[in-house]
DNA sequence: GCTCATATTGTGTACGTTCACAATCTCCTC
DNA sequence: GAGGAGATTGTGAACGTACACAATATGAGC
């Protein structure tokens, strides 16, 4: 029965305290012109009280709320979780909060509704972390004015940017296969409809491409395990096989489980370069080659650009690329000489 | 230069549509008590000027927001992530926002933290998948009456919580491997304050006492395919070693490694089981047998959950717990025949 | 001690919404 | 067509805070 005794409010504190209410919302503002003693006797009841500000009202008078709006695919895709928790902690070291949106299809009306939602919020500012063309497309057709940072978005669509470049990433992957003496490569990418498949598909040909080999048709995989062991499979007919590059590591993890079911030894017959860097695949059977993302800093960048953005109070389209690194593991060695 | 022309508010569709502002809010509302052709009106000029409620506004009068407060561990465990997307997803749907707080560290004074930050949101609920007994400890402690169920927490707390069985699904998994003619299952156990490894630890030591077997020491791992590594090696060197039971699927990965490179096939000298079903583990050489939970489920149920008590006005404490299934794969077989 | 600049504190108002209640309209019944 | 019940609409508050400005206190310089 005994209803909520409404939470005490700056004015409360001010009476506790004697002094007024714009005094206890200077001390809590942290204005300088405050005598110090005052500001003692103010904390005290705010201690007393257990008084916390009411951020709603805050946003009401202010027009901006400490939050910052994140719009996410719900799949569980490591690239999104790693920077979203980047996104997090830089938040709110700023003294922001983290409302999430997260997507089941992206199409034009789902992220519509889902950049409405966030503005109904009044959110400070936005970030993207849907790498897909057709978010962006979506996200270039708002009129919407909030500060808005894609993270693994598509650059050149006047919309700021933190990613890592995947481009370079796969050209790294390809030219240490190449280096290794191997004749070609073969790719199995990832969606079809997202920038990493993209970009990656692109480094891959053109370090192929640099290196005067001519570039074999892609296999198309889904991101999945299970992807990657279908395309293991057919990968393991080819007989020039000896070397693979794959578009992510859960992928890699699928072509190695199918290499070894037909009696392929990797590294000896066949080597196998993965993209992420899970925590996992150092202990894939053999330990992987693969290229490592620092989503987390990525994710903390694009929260340091959406803070200039809202403090200058206007978008911009401010580009941040990351250099991926290419770790070396067992699942590479020198071609087998035919 | 051009500063933002203040979005239109109630008073504005209200002028527009000639009615009281009053009338626009119970349009908003969804009120019973409005002609057909005014809502008509209303709605045309809500479209007409885009507006959109102004949510601080609503929370500061009604004392309640339509955010959800979630609590969660930034590494990166699969666990709370599957589980937040099913909260997220869910969330919505009542029309709710989710304000995520990611914690670096779980004690009484980082969760203290948490849950003021959502507190001065005025969150109409909270919901905390921190798997450790310290979190839970920690929010015992803590006065405040916010609604509240906990994901993978501990029950007998007087607190709601929402769980996979994971006694049951460790027991599953021993007696699978016990009904498969081993003597004995050896124990690869997560980090040591975790609810899972200590619900997971019973329930494969009760198995084992079920059946007459006495249960070996667990082996301490950290939930990370490297520990569960050092795991392998060690268990590789003990000759009696048939069946591991790992933790996690992760630790199993590590151990399947360790096995290999010791020469020991899985499964016929030594069989193996995880837990968790990551998608991967489909594809793990072997294919992993491993305990399934629908940690998207319990999210689900959490927040149903919450909206219970939030609707009611008062934190319950309603106990839920899901049955995990048991995966078999390639990774366990018969015991050999010494 | 007086003057004035500056430091400190206080008062009025607005933000956009919902709630409680008052006012008006509509239409049925007799 | 009067009465009244119910439907529909309007009015006056209040939520808790920050901003602009007004008022007062303090202390330095003479």
């Amino acid at each position: 029965m005994s209803s909520q005794p409404r939470s005490p409010s700056i004015n409360d504190v001010a009476a506790l305290a004697n002094v007024s209410y714009q005094t206890v919302s200077r001390v809590l503002n942290d204005h300088p012109n405050v005598r110090a003693s005052t500001r003692l006797k103010v904390q005290a009841a705010i201690t007393q009280l257990g008084y916390s500000p009411n951020s709603a009202a805050r946003t009401l008078v202010t027009g901006r709320s400490r939050v910052l709006g994140v719009i996410t695919l719900d799949v569980a895709n490591v690239d999104g979780l790693a920077a979203m928790y980047g996104v997090e902690r830089r938040a709110r070291e700023h003294g922001y909060f983290v409302s999430t949106v997260a997507l089941e299809h992206v199409d034009r009306s789902s992220m519509r509704a889902a950049v409405d939602q966030l503005a109904e919020q009044r959110v400070a500012g936005m970030l993207v972390i849907v790498p897909s063309e057709a978010a962006d497309d979506a996200l270039t057709s708002l009129p919407s004015s909030v500060p808005l940072v894609l993270i693994e978005g598509r650059p050149g669509h006047g919309i700021a940017n933190a990613a890592v470049d995947q481009e370079l990433g796969a050209r790294r992957a390809t030219e240490h296969l190449l280096e290794l003496g191997h004749e070609t490569v073969f790719h199995v990418r990832g969606l079809s409809d997202w920038m990493q498949t993209h970009d990656r598909v692109t480094g891959w040909r053109k370090a192929l491409e640099a290196a005067g080999r001519e570039a074999p048709l892609p296999l198309a995989g889904d991101w999945t395990a299970g992807s990657g062991y279908s395309a293991g499979r057919m990968l393991a007919r080819i007989p020039e096989l000896t070397a693979v590059f794959a578009s992510n590591d859960d992928m890699a993890l699928g072509i190695l489980l199918a290499l070894a079911e037909r009696g392929l030894r990797v590294p000896e017959d066949v080597s196998v370069v993965g993209f992420d860097n899970l925590d996992a695949s150092a202990y894939y059977n053999p330990p992987l080659t693969t290229v490592q993302q620092e989503f987390t800093a990525v994710g903390s960048r694009a929260v340091e650009m959406l803070f200039g953005q809202i403090e200058r109070g206007e978008r911009d389209d401010e580009q941040f690329l990351i250099e991926p690194q290419l770790v070396v593991r067992k699942s590479t060695g020198p071609a087998r000489t035919a």
